[in-house]
DNA sequence: TTGTGTTTTATTGCCTCC
DNA sequence: GGAGGCAATAAAACACAA
């Protein structure tokens, strides 16, 4: 360990400029033209195969400072380390270079690295999850659009029921008057609220059930990155905090203070998605 | 074998924090 | 002001299809 077959002159600018272990200068340029001067015969790759890797006499030739790809063993605990910390204290830097027989700059490098590589995939991650969970509430809400186009042909019926029973005069006293009044009351009260998709403080019972991929993980991107005190969801819900570009409303006080609010956004796309279809959006039922 | 895309290692410059 | 983090980037190593 500890041996490889190229390092680099730091004082050159971006590293461009590369010495062999005994100083002479190497030509650095496309893969196949990586070529030392003179003698190409004693030159190998970084590694070709692992059995070369932990070949000991290949290592023991090599000069100590040069630089080459980590080995699958020194990958292995640095991931190790990464997943305990994601951040390097400098006394873990140092301990680890010591045990990997790399430069403390190494080891913070390779650190830095693995995060950029980790924010990609989390950020792949987020955008999957947010993703799918749009599907999902998009075709929610397309079962629940055509239950209320049901129920609001069910309503006009009963409308015209009773305004034929009022115009033809016939003998209606006060009080079964009023009850059909109130029986047509609950039922729009029934609609509206169904056309709410929730109602007090348990949330929306399509968010619940379709969206458990929203509730903070604890590992997502975005909730690692925001601090979770700024983006408290709303009703006190335990929800990561709104992803640019998707939370377009603001938090106007109109809210009831339960859970679904949060997902308005996602149901103010829902609508755009239908209007861009000359469909009408959400809500559009008691306007 | 070669061209091309991806991964890995490293640098640079800017920013923030102490 | 120095240390450390991050984004952007370079370039070699690597993988793989034609």
């Amino acid at each position: 360990m500890g041996s490889g077959h190229i390092f680099f002159d730091p004082s050159s600018c971006h590293g461009n400029m590369l010495f062999l272990g005994n100083g002479d200068p190497l030509f650095r340029g496309p893969r196949s033209t990586m070529l030392k001067m003179e003698d190409s015969s004693k030159r190998r790759p970084f590694f070709s195969s692992p059995e070369e890797l932990y070949d000991e006499e290949y290592y023991d030739e090599q000069s100590p400072e040069k630089k080459r790809r980590l080995t699958p063993e020194q990958v292995h605990l640095l991931e190790k380390s990464f997943e305990a910390e994601n951040k390097l204290e400098p006394e873990r830097k140092t301990q680890l270079a010591q045990k990997l027989g790399l430069q403390p700059r190494q080891v913070a490098v390779w650190f830095q690295n693995r995060r950029a590589r980790w924010k990609t995939k989390q950020l792949e991650r987020d955008y999957d999850q947010l993703k799918s969970s749009y599907d999902s509430l998009l075709s929610d809400f397309d079962s629940i659009r055509k239950d209320n186009d049901q129920l609001k042909s069910e309503v006009v019926s009963l409308m015209e029921k009773l305004q034929g029973k009022v115009v033809g005069g016939s003998v209606v006293n006060e009080k079964s008057e009023a009850l059909e009044v109130d029986a047509l009351t609950t039922l729009q009260v029934k609609v509206k609220t169904e056309d709410r998709l929730s109602s007090g403080s348990g949330g929306s019972a399509v968010v619940d059930e379709h969206s458990p991929q929203l509730v903070d993980s604890g590992d997502s991107y975005f909730h690692s990155t925001i601090d979770h005190e700024e983006y408290p969801g709303p009703g006190g819900c335990n929800i990561p905090p709104p992803v640019d570009g998707l939370q377009s409303e603001e938090d106007d006080g109109s809210d009831d203070g339960s859970c679904h609010g949060y997902f308005s956004n996602v149901f103010v796309a829902s609508e755009e998605h239908h209007h861009e279809e000359g469909e009408e959006p959400l809500g559009w039922f008691w306007s």
